[in-house]
DNA sequence: CGCATAACTGTCAAATCTGACAGGGGGCGG
DNA sequence: CCGCCCCCTGTCAGATTTGACAGTTATGCG
């Protein structure tokens, strides 16, 4: 079981890890106290939206990797469709039918059985800057005890994953690790949210009473800066790297 | 203290809440349970970037509403801050001198001391469409309970807070919940997704084998449809909304 | 089959953005 | 004082987007 105490001690291993594989030895250890088999945690960075990066430290079965990447299973996987749209818990079982699955995700359940899952659950997490994380806790076993297993885990396993995350984070120079280094002035950065609030540079320029050469020049030089070629790509950047952020009113 | 079952039954409740209060309820048992004296639930919906929508459930002293309003310290209050820009929680004693804090936020957090707040934790979520989320737990005293507290609220309260979430959003009719009824077509999103990276409406054209005269149809419509008037916006909206998501490799 | 809808295509003019030219004023640290 | 950075401004040409005109083709549904 899992104490409090047995938590900080956890957090406490990650925050010092110094290689993937301390993290993956936390991940091992946690998931044996819950009483699991198999853990996976995934990470997925939205350095473009086209081409992300994506992170995994897997504790699944060594033969889950390569089966996943061969079918291209990232596409229809329902457990991430699921991780990547809600922000609670998905308990799943891959005897039963999912609801809404459509034959291809019926297919990567059954196959998932075939591999040694048998029963788990999974846990979104949803970084500020658009990072989608995803933690999986599994058995190959159907039985009571991982009924009870998953009946313990829910409570506990996300207020995990957060550090997890920034472990990974410390250790990789990531992405948005990077991305953080990137300084926009002030005045790039109101430009940049008007902007994404679809206003002209004309418009900005009466917003903020300077001319709308300005704006373009402001405009300009965050975009160079963000390493976009232009407003569209700015604004989407800008977003995903939380530059732009929902100002309070 | 909090069990398993407890939780369980924590959230039972909330995914039948009826109405806000229902909410608050479940907050003030699970703050009770865990001996703090005070919450404070916020959460912010990006629906726009200059005005979101902010909704909050306050166990926070009587005086603190119209105190923070007053003094529009939802700019500066550190707490938002840390919670805006990280996921892991943050324990925090408005007696003690905060890292990296300026003179506004220090006199903001001793005049919290003043209300009643002494010590607390404070958890970011973020949601799937940018939503910013953030629960405190606080207490009045600082003793060696409160720290005890403290310690045992950690592991335990991440897990709660998505289906506060999804209780007030199934309750009041959302931002997003509204934005989830805006459906594009695949060409459009397809399109969108292009836009945001950069592309043009010819260079889309080229990648998609269609005209460019088809692109510009698509995010036309895509703009129409999301309620927004340019290229810039309906990036933005999209990204915010999660139309457009990070493409799985 | 008629009808609705999505996807697709075309042209034209006006508005807007992009890129490259060129420059002034202010603050801050070496 | 000089260099660096931020903020600000101008003009001009060419590329791109936006808005309004007008249509074809394919698909699914009653």
């Amino acid at each position: 079981m899992i104490t409090p105490t047995l938590y900080h001690e956890l957090v406490d291993t990650l925050s010092k890890a110094k290689a993937i594989e301390d993290i993956h030895a936390v991940c091992a250890r946690f998931t044996q106290e819950l009483g699991f088999e198999f853990f996976l945690f995934g990470a997925r960075f939205p350095t473009s939206f086209v081409k992300p990066t994506t992170i995994i430290v897997s504790g699944y079965p060594d033969d889950w990797g390569s089966w996943y990447r061969e079918r291209k299973y990232e596409l229809s996987d329902p457990i991430v469709q699921h991780c990547v749209r809600h922000i609670t818990p998905l308990s799943w079982d891959t005897g039963e039918r999912l609801a809404d699955a459509d034959a291809v995700a019926q297919a990567f359940m059954s196959e998932a059985r075939d591999l040694g899952l048998s029963r788990g659950v999974s846990f979104p997490l949803h970084g500020c800057y658009g990072e989608k994380i995803l933690f999986s806790l599994a058995s190959g076993q159907d039985t009571r005890d991982t009924q009870q297993s998953i009946f313990n885990a829910v409570p506990f396993t996300p207020s995990l994953l957060p550090h997890i995350h920034e472990a990974i984070r410390a250790i990789l120079d990531s992405p948005d690790i990077a991305a953080q280094h990137i300084q926009l002035s002030a005045r790039e950065k109101e430009c940049l949210l008007w902007s994404a609030e679809g206003k002209t540079a004309w418009e900005i320029s009466q917003i903020l009473r300077i001319s709308e050469r300005t704006v373009v020049f402001h405009l300009n030089n965050a975009a160079e800066k963000l390493g976009v070629i232009n407003r569209q790509q700015a604004v989407a950047r800008g977003i995903s790297l939380g530059i732009i952020t929902p100002q309070p009113a």
